[in-house]
DNA sequence: AAGCGTATTCGACATTGTCGAACGCAACTC
DNA sequence: GAGTTGCGTTCGACAATGTCGAATACGCTT
């Protein structure tokens, strides 16, 4: 682990929480010396990756970040494959459908379609939302044992709201519930008026790479019967695509 | 300049321009021993930056970078009042509408409103264009003499179709021109049967931070007169709201 | 089974980043 | 308007750190 590099990917990790900051207050949240900081993000500067305000002097991300995210997902076979899926999906269930992979502790999405009931809706590609307080999240962590013992190793659990799943074992019991029915719920963990669906998505070698859901409003549950079958049914059509051989997979 | 943090940044940068590279590829052109690239390379890979694929063994970029570029998103105030305008724009010109930044030598889009006909386009958001190729990138250059000089500076224009400007003296005038009307166009200079038509944006101290403007098929130039009026309005209501005094603003 | 082309690990060396201190600058305060 | 405080920035000596060549491990082909 290079240091100076560690500590710039965390320069920009705190960025991404707190917006705009002054180079002190940055220094003084990585608790190193500001000069050390300074130097580092001059770097990043000159590539564009931050950029600092002329009125306040604060610091911010830049748009360089901007066009490595748009790469990322067109490198991404998945991505393209969910395109088509969720399109029919979201007609099959009238929900906004989302698709998203894992990064350590949270799930990060790479594609969106909206309700198709043709409202204005904002586009939700690259948010962030903690995997064990997500539908997608909770699909992808049932079939990686591994990522879901980092997660919870790491330290207590972040409630987003009063339903957010916080106890570490009530979490692994409805993983194993997940993993029987190759199919996730969630009822407004993430945020309140808000429930998902989902189900992983396998590759080749067999393994997670991802998960497709619906979002719907809270009010709306239990969704009608077909609905589920088309959240499974669009997992098991984008796996088969990326050359799965099984789907779901048997954990373990 | 930090050495490590560069080369970290310029292997993002290989990987975004080749998708999937070996080890041994990233670092031939980074023209650097395998060995320190590896350490790199592992750094990043730590934190979803790059990941590994586990057949080829080939890094590509990590879902990290996605997040990141979301955040920039929403720190950015230019962008919150591109999605009010630019929905209007896109109604009065019945085009889609981009908006967009300057980093280096390119613009990055950050905003993008589809063509009011309902139509399936694909989101736009991310996607970089040679500035000296855009009518986006040319209503910003017409007001930023320095990157200018440095844009041509840096080497000879990147020849996109066969009527990208590639002389620096012709973009000089044309970029006289186009600070004289505060209205950039652009045909077939970047795509071959697509037109643009951008007008800059300013901020409160007076500086250019973006630009916004439509996107047309060539065969439909030119557009209507209110359409170029409908540009220009556009880009004069979002430097207002930024707390732009004056628009346009004197080049020089 | 052998050989090649990979990625990866290791360790010695000196290059390089680090950090404290000093500087410059602007915005307040009295 | 002089003094003061709180910034960001520059500088340079030191040694910690990244670098690179060589050695190893791995997987694929022949």
């Amino acid at each position: 682990m290079i240091q100076s590099v560690d500590r710039a990917i965390r320069i920009l990790g705190v960025l991404q929480g707190a917006r705009r900051l002054s180079l002190s207050d940055l220094a003084a949240r990585l608790e190193l010396p500001p000069s050390t900081v300074h130097g580092i993000l001059k770097t990043l500067q000159a590539h564009g990756m931050v950029l600092q305000d002329r009125d306040s002097n604060r610091y911010q991300l830049g748009p360089a970040v901007l066009k490595l995210g748009n790469v990322y997902l067109d490198t991404l076979e998945l991505r393209s494959r969910a395109v088509t899926w969720s399109e029919e999906l979201a007609r099959r269930s009238g929900c906004a459908v989302r698709t998203g992979v894992l990064t350590h502790d949270e799930v990060v999405i790479i594609h969106h379609e909206p309700r198709p009931d043709g409202s204005r809706q904002m586009p939700e590609v690259g948010i962030v939302i903690p995997a064990h307080a997500s539908a997608l999240g909770k699909a992808m962590l049932a079939y990686l044992p591994d990522q879901l013992d980092e997660l919870l190793a790491k330290g207590p659990l972040r409630s987003m709201t009063s339903e957010t799943v916080i106890d570490g074992d009530e979490l692994r019991k409805q993983l194993d519930e997940v993993a029987r029915d190759a199919l996730a719920a969630e009822r407004e963990e993430a945020v309140l008026g808000e429930a998902g669906l989902a189900a992983p998505i396998f590759d080749a070698s067999g393994l997670v790479v991802g998960a497709i859901g619906i979002v719907l409003p809270a009010v709306d549950w239990a969704p009608a019967d077909a609905t589920f079958g088309a959240v499974r049914e669009a997992a098991r059509n984008i796996s088969r695509e990326l050359g799965a051989a099984h789907w779901p997979i048997q954990p373990r």
